[in-house]
DNA sequence: AATGAATGAGACTTCATTCAT
DNA sequence: CATGAATGAAGTCTCATTCAT
């Protein structure tokens, strides 16, 4: 297995590989992508298992389509803006508030996609290409703007601190959201809502408090 | 495959199973156990496929060594205190500096075995028993004494900000410690020594800071 | 699979049938016909899949192909008189040199041809009907014409040895000159045009020793 | 597929190996390589398919048993002294009958593997390795060693005599031999011992014939 | 007539697990 | 107890052939 998804230009075609994709997301919502067979996606797709090669080079190649998806769901929760539409009149912490509520419900929705996403980025980096690095930048500058926004209060370089808080949304949120249960957060008595708040407070800590 | 290890009352079994802990352990540090064969875990541990089985009902009963690992090595990490030992001279911040910097030697000592430990978590959460529990259970309280120990500064309740600091540290070094260059991680510009730090300062802000 | 070329009367219908040939002796050059699929020679034509089963009612139909591409070919080498043109001049033996130098070179440049049709009619001597049968039969008769030729030197029976020598030059050539370093002759150290002179001593020992 | 026969040095696994090539050669009477199944291989030799894979890398580490399973046969044929015995009271003609004749009746008898081992000798050319060169040199020596026994008759370099009477035993029975209804030989109306005659013949006249 | 997407049987291979020695 | 050969279910992938457009 390696890589290769094959060009799908016409309208069957691009019909077909929907099919397989909108399959693939289905099956992901029951089982590790590991643990998906190609006859289950070819059996949920309602095609044959022959014409899952056709679309797709081999079982690897539906790797980065697991990106894909993510991408374009990301895509919805940015709207045109290009980061997530928050209301400033309530200040910073606020602004905060609302990301990490914002992510936490988005990431409530788009689990399987976003376990499988975080989960491949790590089991085989190798399939993944640039889409996963241009998310991650673009999370980053987002964030790196929102600071800019607020650098009376900031304390922090913006660069860096735009790394950062890309970087502690996505884990911290992360964690709890995908795994719940079996992770680290197992055993975590907090509701969702004070975690979600509680996120957001390490976020604006390290933001507004002087550095030594 | 399903659960069960087998107990190993007899001398000469305790060494046949400290062997194929060692291999499995050995064997981690170049793929993923779902990528192990029972085969190489024997060869490894110049054993034969049989004896194997003669110690792990089947290659399954392997997921919980890896806590038994984790939790080994963490009580070294902790020594008798049960926590890590820290210089409380200067203060809170400069004690969670001391708390980041060690936690994130350890865990790129122990990469290997802590990857392995956080992924069969999420991936077969029904193999793992009490350990994890225990050890979650550990860190949080052992934050919460800390924060305790700082009552004075700390503007959060004991037991929620003990949890909370337990599952920060955990994922936000973990992420970069673990999967660096693959994960979320992968496009930060910053040094290990910068990032150390700002994840300490999340932890500090969200302690000291006034809730609303 | 089984027979079957469909009849292609209309002029459209016999393009499609000398391009679907000409690309299967193109793909010959590269593998043999088991390892050269169908897709391969419809993409290798410029014509689609379904296209070459509308003159070929399966893959195994192409085989007789082979057969049509190789009588071609060496009716070419014929010319009209219908065997190979020799200068009698000096005598049997040089006119078997001739002969054996004409056969090599022509083997030599239809290698891939000869070698699929040899090779099939061992494979698949079901598919393949009367055209072979004539050619060797015309092959053996011209022999046979050759040796009446030179009745006065040859000491064997003009339809034997008719039979004999197309069989021997054949085979002898064959041999060599298709697979050489593959095959039988791939230890041998005698240069080509030792090797083709040698064969038609043999030819000449045959025919003009006493027989006992 | 690739290369690679697994060792098998304990007796179980050598009696498997046996029964493996005992079955393979038992397929081979039936079809080509190429249309057996390892599950064909595995079913008639009372194994799993799986116990297959034990003992043979992949299905092509058959390949070389075919040359093993030839050499073996050969050597039988060849006895102690290394070549055909023959009785040289009559004469060179005669000792070419003798080993006319015997060739040819072993070619009979070891039809398919030989057949087998000609067709993967320029099928599969990469998958042989020293085995196959070592036959043919072998052959070439032992009649090199005839033509020598004979110098006084000979007329030809030994060395040259040697291979090129190895190269036209082998290409001349063979074709016939192996293939006869099928091959080149399909049409030829003389009997078998009028043709292994002839095939001595050539071979005589190149050997006592005067070269130019 | 041509097209090429879809089909699905069947081939190869892996590996957790069993069991005779 | 240990051994490692044997097992066979299950998964991936290929490709000749069909058929709707």
């Amino acid at each position: 297995m390696s890589q290769g998804a094959r060009p799908a230009l016409q309208s069957r075609s691009r019909a077909t590989r929907d099919k397989l994709v909108a399959s693939l997301e289905r099956c992901l919502r029951e089982k590790t992508f590991e643990n998906i067979t190609v006859a289950e996606i070819a059996r949920e797709a309602g095609l044959a298992v022959g014409t899952v090669y056709r679309r797709f080079e081999n079982k690897d190649a539906f790797i980065p389509v697991l990106f894909e998806i993510y991408r374009s769901r990301l895509d919805e929760l940015h709207g045109e803006a290009g980061g997530i539409e928050v209301d400033p009149t309530n200040g910073l912490r606020d602004v905060l508030y609302q990301i990490a509520e914002k992510s936490w419900a988005f990431m409530q929705e788009q689990k399987h996609i976003i376990a499988a996403a975080h989960l491949y980025s790590r089991l085989r980096p190798d399939l993944i290409g640039d889409e996963w690095d241009d998310l991650l930048d673009a999370g980053a500058r987002g964030y790196q703007s929102l600071v800019e926004a607020f650098s009376d209060e900031v304390k922090r370089d913006p660069v860096e601190a735009g790394q950062m808080m890309a970087y502690h949304f996505n884990t911290a949120l992360a964690e709890r959201g995908l795994y719940g249960a079996e992770g680290v957060a197992s055993r975590m008595t907090i509701s969702d809502a004070a975690f979600v708040r509680a996120v957001a407070d390490f976020a604006y800590g390290y933001l507004v408090l002087e550095t030594d």
